[in-house]
DNA sequence: GGTCAATACTAAGCAGGCCTACTAATTCTG
DNA sequence: CAGAATTAGTAGGCCTGCTTAGTATTGACC
């Protein structure tokens, strides 16, 4: 019984990006990708390793995709002038304008995946799962954040 | 605000599919993995294209993974009798042990991911998911069901 | 100031998702 | 029965995730 939780999350989850990935198809960005230059439209210059503990990935993971994304000419990769180690990220035009014609299917593919679900449920999810998030990471889930 | 469900879900099946693989990696097995074990346990026999239509996954999907799969010696294809473009599956003798000692690992993880999580909003949360799942894949979830 | 640990990122290689395109077999239809 | 449409599975190729190594730089400490 205990193992439903798992279970369910991850096929809704996969669900939701292929709904996602679906629309976005076109536009040749993926969920993940989108996420990226979300968190970029927030934090410029940020770096790799900033990018990748904020998506809660590994940092190869978040090098991998900036890698094809730079290819793509959405996000651009300039050299950190205080530690030549680093790369700070920015997005290019195109990333920023790719950004807005995202939004629109973000918020169509979540409607039809909370069609009859009220508002009430859906906090009630996003609360029980700001719990289990932060048993996962042992960091406090910022809720409140209008940023997040 | 949408936007919020998608991305909290996506990371929270990933870092709950992280715990587990983490706990089963010295067995070997993955969390997909241990999922097709699970469904080969009730439905011995099943043809691939069954197997992918339970996960909610495309069939080259679950085609590769079997690959993977009876590689390490855990599934066995047969050749259908009837249709000879078909395989069926079944368990082997180390897949049947390997099941159950991946059994606990499983509670376990779904215990350290609910801490603090009352069985009350966990039921709540998963009649919610199973909501949105019915809207993701047109087909009503056998919530009763003490089989999936 | 020199060594040594920590940090930022990359390389290789694997698993699991997907799409598109293909083969082989079955089934339907005229 | 012949031919067409459907079905079962595979091949190739992509993206996202991971682990386990590596490199280069930075920073801390003696």
């Amino acid at each position: 019984m205990e193992r439903r939780v798992g279970t369910v999350l991850a096929q809704v989850a996969r669900l939701m990006r292929r709904a996602f990935d679906e629309r976005a198809r076109e536009i040749g960005v993926t969920r993940p990708q989108w996420q990226v230059l979300s968190v970029l439209l927030r934090h410029e210059g940020i770096r790799q390793g900033g990018l990748a503990e904020l998506l809660e990935v590994e940092p190869i993971t978040a090098g991998r995709m900036i890698d094809r994304m730079q290819e793509a000419g959405l996000v651009e990769r300039r050299a950190d002038p205080a530690d030549r180690r680093a790369w700070r990220l920015y997005l290019t035009g195109r990333g920023r304008k790719i950004i807005d014609s995202l939004q629109p299917l973000a918020v169509e593919t979540s409607e039809a995946a909370l069609k009859g679900v009220s508002d009430a449920e859906t906090a009630d999810m996003l609360r029980t799962l700001d719990k289990i998030l932060e048993n996962l990471t042992g960091k406090s889930a910022e809720t409140g954040s209008p940023d997040d």
